[in-house]
DNA sequence: ATAATTAGTTACATACAGTACATAATTATT
DNA sequence: AATAATTATGTACTGTATGTAACTAATTAT
């Protein structure tokens, strides 16, 4: 365990330096008095702190307030220097490669898309992401070298310590560290690789519900199902980074026709969970629903699909076609238990759907509520997510700016050790 | 969030005291050049630090370290005074009271067991605890005034915020603040109330595996079962402190011949899976087992235990009866099904199982691990409580230590201010 | 115009830690 | 047994931080 020390004075100037930069990040701008109010230290010492952080470039002196209307000599306002820095957030997927820009306040300054072809290889796909940066750089005005630090989310299994891309079967190109080694040589700041629900979750805590939840679970609910859980109001990561794997949840092994539990093998197969409330069975449910009913144009629209056919069904819930509501009501009454299960477990505040499935909002909200009505104990509010498919990025972001907060505005940069 | 500013020199006094204070204690003794290379301050400081923590009566200088095979002038030895305070660990449960002293490093200077009798009110009770206190604190040459933190774990719920006992239906007559009330009154010390398994959990984690796992889940397995979750190293609680609620598992709804799962309502009745791994299901499918094999003493047995059915069954699995080992594995297979959820959801690197079950020991263990086998992802390593019925009381004294770390060995006492 | 009020500046006292050097008490060496 | 080497301790002094206080500056209120 590390222990912070206290050897020499320069531990105080750290300590308060980094108090007053807390504090005056929250505000646009304040006066040196009400800041020395606000954190409890004198005028004087946060005026040297204050001259220092100037010095760094992190503070700036405003203008004098006018706009009061106390009496007095008009205060100095002081203004943290958000665009001293920038931080980026990147986000890479078999659709397309999101770039967002943010200076270090969390304002995005720029934001771009690129829609990816089908058959990129892993070079291609890197060198287009950073031609996508390259663009949003320019288009906020930050040149490479004012970037602090950047964050990148793909599908698959990733390891954070190392950045390498361990298996990722929707983009096998892009396995091993190309990504990474790449992306640091180029931009020329650490670059943080994580697996993509882990940070959609942590972009759904900051800018999703719009409320800081302690505990919040974010379960993306696509093709494949995984869950990322904040609790205590950090990531959960488990033992082997894979806590929040509910597609491996088996929960209907004993219902009648279900498929074995042993079909297929992690982590290249779809978990038992994921099996039964996934894409596939979603597109097979509704096709069967379709036949049943005989919605020849629905079946159509799903064949015509051919790879996309799980989107077409999507589409189709949105237009309100029955067979598919019917689909979604099934695969909702399954994921219900799902979210039962998370429930008695973790007791989590709130629990957000994520990925292809959140397009359907209300109707599969309402849907999956209705099921889990039933249930024992007082279930957690369930909601979808708001930012969608820029979940990732803002996530990535937020990691960004987490770590500059950890390592430029927290203890532990000068003046301190850890002890032995 | 809380943000600490230094309001002083003071400041860096406290830091450093406590990180003098935190090496120490892990150490019998030192020499205070040592303690200053370790904790990285210079010997002058450090002297300063100490000779304020001797006024304290927290640290102690020694004899001169005679023993030292080295050169030169033999060093002044230091020690912390472990002996300085003492807290205390209670357990209170339809069995038994049972008490624990140990004093600031951990180390237990008495403890004491008092079964209970089956009709004693609620304040006979609290009365009989006290008055085994007050064995334990004699036995233990500790006087009332000594005591500086106690904390009582009870089955039930209770609010460890307030220190009320909402729901304890096996001992009806304890509900309400009267036990924190009256061993506040009567200890002159800071009292903690909490469920029973979730203090356990933490004595399982501090003395039980010998080594402190960042993640662990302890299953109380009895007539219920509920589970205390440690994640990231620290007890986690859920929105309505109620995580870990893994009786309310409804696992088995859609299997042939469960029951409903609507038969109760939480808190009062069993939930699913306790319903079918609990003890009432296990002298139930025990007694079946023994009438399908003709096994007349064991039903002889069973039925002349009356209420205590469930420890006869328990017995009859130490003594391998046939029939107690096959009830055994059929709710083994079911258990692992919870652990393979648990798994899935918390990834935790050990599963250790507690209460009444653990008793059956490795029959138990081999069952579980067996139908563990055939899930997808690797699991959790799985053990039986090592601390039995003493980790309540183990995981009491643990949280009055941390409770004593948190307020006086830690930051935050004096010298500091929170801002705003 | 003057008083009151608030902000900023400078000077000084205080507290803490670090460095340097002298002193004390051992073991190792001759 | 005397001396050197080694390690611990004690004292003096320096550097850097904060706080208090007195003074100056720039406003509003009377």
């Amino acid at each position: 365990m590390e222990q912070l020390v206290a050897a020499g004075t320069r531990f105080m100037r750290e300590v308060n330096a980094v108090a007053i930069l807390r504090r005056l990040r929250t505000e646009t701008s304040m006066s040196v008095s009400a800041l020395a109010k606000a954190v409890g230290l004198s005028r004087q010492a946060v005026a040297r702190s204050l001259n220092a952080l100037v010095d760094e470039g992190l503070v700036e002196f405003g203008s004098v307030d006018r706009d009061s209307t106390r009496a007095g000599r008009p205060a100095q306002l002081v203004r943290f220097r958000a665009e001293a820095g920038h931080v980026l957030g990147l986000s890479i997927s078999p659709q397309d490669l999101r770039v967002a820009i943010s200076d270090l306040a969390g304002t995005v300054t720029a934001a771009d898309v690129t829609p990816l072809g089908g058959g990129a290889s892993g070079a291609e796909v890197v060198e287009t992401l950073l031609s996508t940066v390259r663009g949003a750089l320019q288009e906020a005005g930050v040149r490479t070298g004012d970037l602090w630090f950047a964050s990148v989310g793909t599908p698959g299994i990733v390891d954070p310590a190392t950045g390498v891309i361990k298996l990722i079967p929707s983009m096998p190109g892009l396995t091993g560290d190309l990504l990474v080694r790449r992306l640091e040589e180029s931009l020329g700041c650490p670059v943080y690789l994580d697996n993509d629900v882990k940070l959609a979750t942590q972009g759904e805590r900051w800018r999703g519900a719009e409320r800081r939840e302690d505990s919040l679970v974010m379960v993306h609910w696509g093709e494949r199902v995984g869950a990322g859980i904040v609790l205590n109001g950090e990531l959960y990561r488990g033992t082997s980074n894979d806590a929040g794997d509910v597609g491996f949840l088996d929960l209907f092994a004993d219902a009648p026709g279900a498929a074995p539990a042993t079909v297929s093998r992690h982590p290249h197969g779809l978990g038992p969970f994921e099996a039964v409330v996934g894409g596939a069975e979603i597109v097979r449910l509704a096709t069967a629903a379709a036949r049943r009913a005989g919605d020849d144009p629905l079946l159509a629209r799903i064949d015509a699909a051919g790879e996309r056919a799980f989107d077409a069904v999507l589409d189709a819930v949105t237009d309100g076609a029955p067979p598919a509501l019917e689909a979604i009501d099934v695969v909702a009454s399954r994921f219900a238990k799902g979210v039962a299960v998370l429930r008695a477990i973790l007791n989590p505040r709130l629990v957000v759907i994520g990925g292809p499935l959140a397009r359907c909002g209300e109707t599969l909200l309402t849907a999956v509520r209705r099921h889990l009505a039933d249930q024992l104990l007082d279930q957690p509010a369930l909601e979808v997510s708001a930012l969608r498919d820029d979940a990732v990025v803002h996530g990535a972001l937020r990691h960004s700016l987490d770590e500059i907060e950890r390592t430029r505005f927290d203890l532990g940069r000068n003046g301190f050790q850890e002890a032995r």
